[in-house]
DNA sequence: GAACTATATTCCAAAACAGGAATATATTGG
DNA sequence: CCAATATATTCCTGTTTTGGAATATAGTTC
């Protein structure tokens, strides 16, 4: 139950299903979710934590970077569930299109220590 | 987007989790709720609303009660597809196997105007 | 229509949450 | 070891959320 409601929760905010749409259309680091979401890099991180948290997303500290990446689901079976439908969900999302077209123009060797 | 944000906000609160998962097992009032659930009866009024305009539930006014029931899921395609899911998630759960077992214990007629 | 009753609404206090500034940590390259 | 840098943590503030007491509303019965 708790889980669940953990799952839930880490979706209820507009930021952190951005950062997991994001993940899913490829892996990217702290600094560029920061740029491309336009909030205080803390802000980013506290998200992260909270959906790693809850299974939704995974990290790999490679370097100085950290990389985040969608979960696979082994560790829950609702964020598998979930993730699964999210996927295809908000494809047609005019916020969600907005940011996944500035993508390209985010590149992490330029945009941190900016 | 906040669609899908306003059906994963309703279901991170453990009552209204609790309150989607007696519905789906039968049709209740708000008094048998608030029993069922242990919380005052304005608690349950409010959680109902915020699920109703989720998707995740709908009221039918029959006489001097309100009752309420799943959603058919025609209102949100996300609430569809998380009711569809809830149909057996959580099953095991303790708390909820513990509130499903007292329900054949209450009676609306008597544990309402107590 | 008056009394009764099931539910909804309002109002308020306590707790949880989100965001950012400042700071700490950890890794890399000299 | 020192400087630089990407990320995490802490601390603080404003906002949102939750729960209950009191009250309002609507339907029923006499």
């Amino acid at each position: 139950m708790k889980e669940f409601v953990k799952v839930m929760k880490a979706l209820s905010d507009i930021n952190r299903v951005k950062i997991v749409k994001l993940l899913q259309h490829k892996m990217m680091c702290v600094c560029e979710l920061q740029t491309a979401l336009g909030v205080a890099q803390p802000t980013v991180s506290k998200h992260l934590k909270i959906l790693e948290h809850a299974g939704l997303v995974v990290s790999k500290k490679e370097g100085l970077w950290v990389n985040y990446y969608p979960a696979d689901g082994s560790a829950s079976p609702y964020a598998a569930s979930i993730l699964g439908n999210m996927r295809h969900w908000l494809d047609n999302d005019t916020e969600i299109e907005a940011i996944i077209k500035k993508l390209p123009a985010i590149n992490r060797e330029e945009i941190c220590n900016k």
